[in-house]
DNA sequence: GGGCCTATATATCGGTCTGATAGAGACAGG
DNA sequence: CCTGTCTCTATCAGACCGATATATAGGCCC
């Protein structure tokens, strides 16, 4: 999905600036399933204004540059509809934390459980953030989205603290060297 | 975290091809929070040699071109550590099918429900998927990352399949236009 | 008042990454 | 025999991120 697509949604619910779009993904939930930088998004608002899917209304501001404001066409509405219609690519979820885990083995055992606390602490973080929404609450669409965000960010604090101890437990109570290594890798 | 830590950390478990590399990331649990293609894979294998962080035998073969078998060195094994005691950046999950699902007013019941369905299904494939391990499976370092990307899973799809009447249901059970949805805003 | 951070607001740019594509022989199935 | 899948390397346009620049207002601490 390009930033395009994803510019066109947020104006589809409401005319905003450049920086307003940014923010709308970062402050909503939204957010915990796509984003977009100011380097994507302000090429993509002009060429969306070069091919007539929004329009732009420069508001005069004292002292800050001109907002900018954007709302999309009716032709833009068309063509955001119709970006709707393709199959969604598959779902990715990134992390390096989990990554980073299946080298436990390199990291001293401190190091370890400290990294998995940050990751919970994190996920804490963000079921108790307090968001603005981009729908109206009692939408179900934005009940449904904020749900889904909630669902996996438990399931995975869950998990963690339950599992912690596979990545944090010692097999001999010492810190594991490279060469301890390969003699066990030559036992098993 | 750049594509060339994530050849190190594979060719720290064992020498690989840049195809081998991919495939590892395709095939293995590590696949669901990394990736990285071709397109990335062999230029920083080409800049990890000549960094001296790998090094390269060419394996002849008949007739397909020779496969270039990278080895990690002691300057590579210690990048990496290195590159490992840097704090992660945060966990991205991204999801086409979230952001579709924030305006499923704009789709025809049937789509949706459609979409939702793939959505599932998707995910109960990866519950199945056979993959081979990358660490031994008695590793506990793999046993933890398998787990963490099913635990995810399963609480997707859970939530799917209690939360869909939230996007599915119709406030007045007939298929919404664009006239409707209109006419509904202005009562609200 | 001076220093500093945060917020609003647009915009650019180097470097990185993706996704598609190409080429080329092997090997299996219908 | 032909088509598709697999192995293997490699490139490239286009998209995107993260950092940075610029400029001003307002709040806070000392």
């Amino acid at each position: 999905m390009e930033v395009k697509t994803l510019c066109l949604g947020v104006l589809n619910l409401g005319a905003a600036s450049g920086y307003e779009i940014k923010k709308k993904f970062e402050d909503s939930p939204v957010g915990d399933f796509m984003e977009a930088s100011y380097g994507s998004i302000y090429p993509a608002l002009t060429k969306l204004t070069e091919e007539g899917l929004v329009t732009c209304e420069a508001q005069a501001q004292e002292g800050r540059p001109d907002k900018k404001v954007y709302s999309i066409t009716e032709k833009g509405k068309a063509a955001f509809v119709s970006a709707m219609s393709v199959s969604p690519s598959e779902d990715k979820y990134r992390s390096e934390f989990a990554f980073m885990m299946l080298f436990a083995d390199l990291l001293a055992p401190h190091q370890v459980s400290h990294l998995i606390d940050l990751q919970i602490l994190r996920y804490r973080q963000k079921q108790v953030e307090e968001r603005f929404q981009l729908l109206p609450p009692e939408s179900r669409s934005a009940q449904f989205l904020e749900g889904y965000g909630q669902a996996v960010f438990a399931a995975a604090i869950k998990y963690l603290e339950e599992n912690r101890h596979l990545v944090e437990a010692r097999p001999n109570g010492k810190t594991q060297t490279a060469a301890a290594a390969t003699k066990e890798a030559a036992t098993a």
